[in-house]
DNA sequence: ATGGTTGCCGTGCAA
């Protein structure tokens, strides 16, 4: 299984860069977030002929998280998370009982102090939420896929300046820890970081604002790609996309692609 | 230190 995790930034602004994404990459399943679309006017159309099985979750102008897949889902889920219907999460399962998680983890605003700004607040709440829950359902053998946008840069090596980002949301050691945990609460591996070592510089996102986004690359990689036990062994490669960022119209997240031998 | 851009909508807000 070839699967994909993309922050598109608006999947009705781009939906055509997903049959650009199919050419370069080809994947099985494309997990999307940030859709910001409601359901009803989902782009079906756009993507039916490249992936005919889809599980969409969205709201109006904000959030929103979609599984597109070639392989037919044997079941669909989601839940909702802090008390809030704000479509940060859905399931699709496989036969052969993989089990795909896409998560959008909230940015967290720009004040890293859960007293002085709700979004942080929401932000860590949300980790202990996912830790909690993912520790209930954590079983040894179960073949599961944790995909997203989880906006957190947790190793040295997935910023461009680990000291200047040390109290920037996304890479503070509060968020780091409790990412941390939450990898821990069901033994997940990060398949990029084991295929890549921790040393390697990788990003998945730069910022819009970036005169030169190339030139500056002052990136940070908040997009992930997270397996069971059972599935760490069966690994096989990863790619990430810089060239989507000089996609027409791009997002400022690049596509993370991962295959698995399930 | 500050401001830089984008998508949603049709104004600021969130990222």
């Amino acid at each position: 299984m070839r699967i994909a995790t993309w922050n598109i930034n608006s999947v009705r602004m781009r939906a055509g860069l997903l049959v650009r994404l199919d050419e370069i990459a080809a994947p099985d399943v494309v997990c999307l977030q940030e859709t910001k679309v409601v359901d009803e006017l989902f782009p079906h159309n756009a993507v039916a002929d490249l992936y005919p099985h889809r599980h969409v979750r969205g709201m109006k102008a904000y959030n929103g998280v979609a599984i597109l897949s070639k392989l037919p889902f044997t079941a669909t889920g989601g839940r909702d998370w802090c008390g809030r219907e704000d479509a940060r999460h859905v399931t699709a399962k496989f036969a052969g009982g993989v089990e795909v998680h896409n998560f959008y983890v909230p940015a967290g605003g720009d004040v890293p102090d859960p007293g002085k700004n709700d979004k942080f607040a929401h932000k860590l709440d949300f980790l202990g939420e996912m830790e909690v829950w993912l520790r209930e359902i954590a079983s040894p053998r179960a073949k599961r896929v944790l995909v997203g946008d989880l906006n957190i840069a947790p190793l040295e090596a997935d910023v461009w300046s680990h000291k200047q980002l040390l109290d920037v949301v996304s890479h503070t050691p509060v968020e780091v820890d409790a990412l941390a945990r939450v990898q821990g609460a069901h033994d997940w591996t990060d398949a990029v970081r084991y295929l890549a070592g921790d040393n390697k510089q990788l990003f998945s996102w730069w910022s819009y604002r970036a005169k030169d986004w190339r030139a500056s690359n002052r990136g940070r990689r908040l997009d992930h790609v997270w397996v069971t036990p059972a599935l760490k062994s069966k690994l096989k490669s990863f790619e990430i996309l810089p060239d989507a960022r000089d996609w027409p119209k791009c997002s400022d997240h690049v596509p993370v692609v991962v295959e698995i031998d399930t």
